[in-house]
DNA sequence: GCAGCATTTGCACACGCTTGCAAAAGCGGA
DNA sequence: TCCGCTTTTGCAAGCGTGTGCAAATGCTGC
């Protein structure tokens, strides 16, 4: 660690010949700076190779220009594409990512939390577990703002961005109903994530509305190989199911192998399948999934936009519920 | 933006009766205060929600505890798990990741190192892309450590972590061999990403050892999609390949759906395949790929100690070449 | 040349922390 | 009680930056 190896401003103010505040408000947009003296700081700049320490600026704006995203199972395609989104958006709005893993532990995400603390990041956003009231408050006392993903909370303060999996389920049972099937069935894992357990719940009160009863099975955690299982259960029951909502593609993908290859049944002939979030498997030809779409863009989008223009405005972020577009496949009969 | 809102260590030097360098010294690892003290510091902390500011101890100590990852197409599969093992090795490390999302254009790379000097990274893993050589030497000269994973550059300096394609490339050859096959074929993407020519180019060449010439065949980006077009024009030439190495199981993925649905092929009496990375979706009942898999942990592991702990003794980091085993699965007749 | 004004510049302090250095405190033995 | 020693403590100087304020400069119209 060879030390004062960082050119300054300081530097660059004596070889420009100016002070060092100009050397600052060249790089300060907005700042008032004569033509003259900016063409010569950046001249000096470019040529000892400058390069703003925010660190500094940072501690001094109170404002890191950082923005901390939390979340588990970041390899999972649906949560990978979500990732990708948020931090392009990040990117664009000039805010700089900072990325935490949790593990589903508990106080994982109260660790993380804490590490944007000490970061002073301006903002975080959460895609997995819920972090402890505590802690919430002293995020919020401390002018970080938050943002929950998919996470059921009621807290005031943070931006809740959530889907709309009640409808979403609604519109399941009525595709399935008008391909003709009478026995139902819901595939879940046992995460218990609420918009998981949201889309089962919906997906039960819809068809008793119409009379049905539910297969419910639920297995491990929420992959594809716990749809595997779940479809051994289910398939091997006395009166199998015609019709299944999976809560999720990964959970459909494992499920449509199992039916097919262990059980020889013919997708969508023998049975329907609906599944969530729209991976990219989804799409694959061995799949071809009817599913809801993500609004993943408009997720990253709404959120982005709250934490960086957010003013005094809206100081306690609303509650923001949006909506899955069903996309038509070939898992479901008579799309 | 509410102002005056973070403690700071003053104020909980005010509370606990002592002075500022204990509250410093109490939260520096290794630094001398009695335990008395100690006591009355935490103590106060912990009431006054004191967290340490990390940009201010980074602007002193002239070491953020930053690393930069670098990357493109983080929403892919293989990309999203060595990210993952990645972030997880670094947070065990105590680093902190800061994550930059580029895109494929010239200059993406040297930004995001940009960006990683503003923020005075103490190092810099790069997954996509190539920096400029001026970059590399302003990251080097500025004392940040930087990591090539998969790259092929020959600039001393950076750690280069790379696969053994080549040798790969030629254990698929003795597979197929073994498997009766003498039309071999190579899929890959348009890219030209240094590892995907290497697997191309060894792959030929070890086969014209064994006096057999190889069809290639390149298409679009590394993807699904761009997989089932090389199929559609491999599988519909006049002599048709009984065995095709995929630069990538992504490829292979599209590939197998395009021989088995549009062409009717059975894999792997008719047609045996490989892959490479051993994504999750290779394991699949609809898949079971024999491919490649990549060391992910391994990477991570070699690049994070040497990131970490290494000091003067490796100043320029050496070139690490990683083995890749194959693991057998059902795309390949007499595993 | 000079008053009147808008724009630019430099000084100096602040941000929250670490750390070298010297003073203070503790401690055991005579 | 005092001496020599080790451990703990406080002081103050920095780290690299932003910014309010007052001084300086430039420009326009006499």
């Amino acid at each position: 660690m060879s030390d004062k190896v960082f050119v300054s401003a300081d530097e660059v103010a004596r070889k420009a010949g100016v002070s060092r505040s100009a050397v600052s408000r060249t790089f300060t947009p907005g700042a008032s700076v004569s033509e003259a003296t900016r063409r010569k700081v950046t001249a000096a700049a470019e040529e000892l190779g400058y390069h703003v320490n925010q660190l500094a600026r940072g501690l001094m704006r109170n404002e890191s220009g950082i923005v901390c995203l939390i979340a588990s199972d970041v390899a999972t395609p649906y949560r990978s594409a979500l990732l990708r989104e948020l931090t392009l958006q990040l990117q664009v709005a000039g805010k700089v990512t900072m990325f935490v893993n949790t593990d589903r532990s508990d106080g994982s995400v109260d660790r993380a939390l804490h590490q944007a603390i000490r970061y002073r990041a301006d903002a975080s956003i959460i895609l997995s577990g819920l972090p402890d009231k505590s802690i919430t408050q002293l995020c919020l006392r401390n002018g970080q703002r938050l943002v929950l993903i998919n996470r059921d909370d009621d807290q005031p303060g943070p931006l809740r961005i959530n889907l709309d999996d009640r409808d979403a389920a609604g519109r399941v049972v009525s595709a399935f109903l008008r391909a003709g099937c009478t026995r139902l069935a819901f595939a879940n894992s046992e995460a218990g994530t609420p918009s998981l357990m949201a889309r089962e719940q919906g997906f039960i009160a819809v068809a008793k509305e119409h009379g049905l009863d539910v297969i419910v099975e639920r297995y491990g955690w929420t992959g594809y190989e716990a749809g595997k299982i779940v479809a051994q259960r289910m398939l091997t029951r006395k009166e199998r199911p015609d019709a299944v909502f999976c809560a999720t593609d990964l959970l459909a993908c494992g499920f449509m192998d199992a039916a097919r290859h262990q059980f020889s049944l013919s997708i969508p002939d023998q049975l329907c399948i609906v599944g969530f979030d729209d991976i990219e498997q989804a799409s694959w030809t061995s799949y071809h999934l009817t599913t809801f779409a993500q609004p993943v863009d408009t997720i990253a989008r709404e959120a982005v936009t709250w934490l960086v223009d957010g003013r005094k405005d809206t100081p306690d972020g609303q509650s923001l519920k949006l909506h899955a577009d069903l996309v038509w496949r070939g898992s479901v009969r008579g799309g």
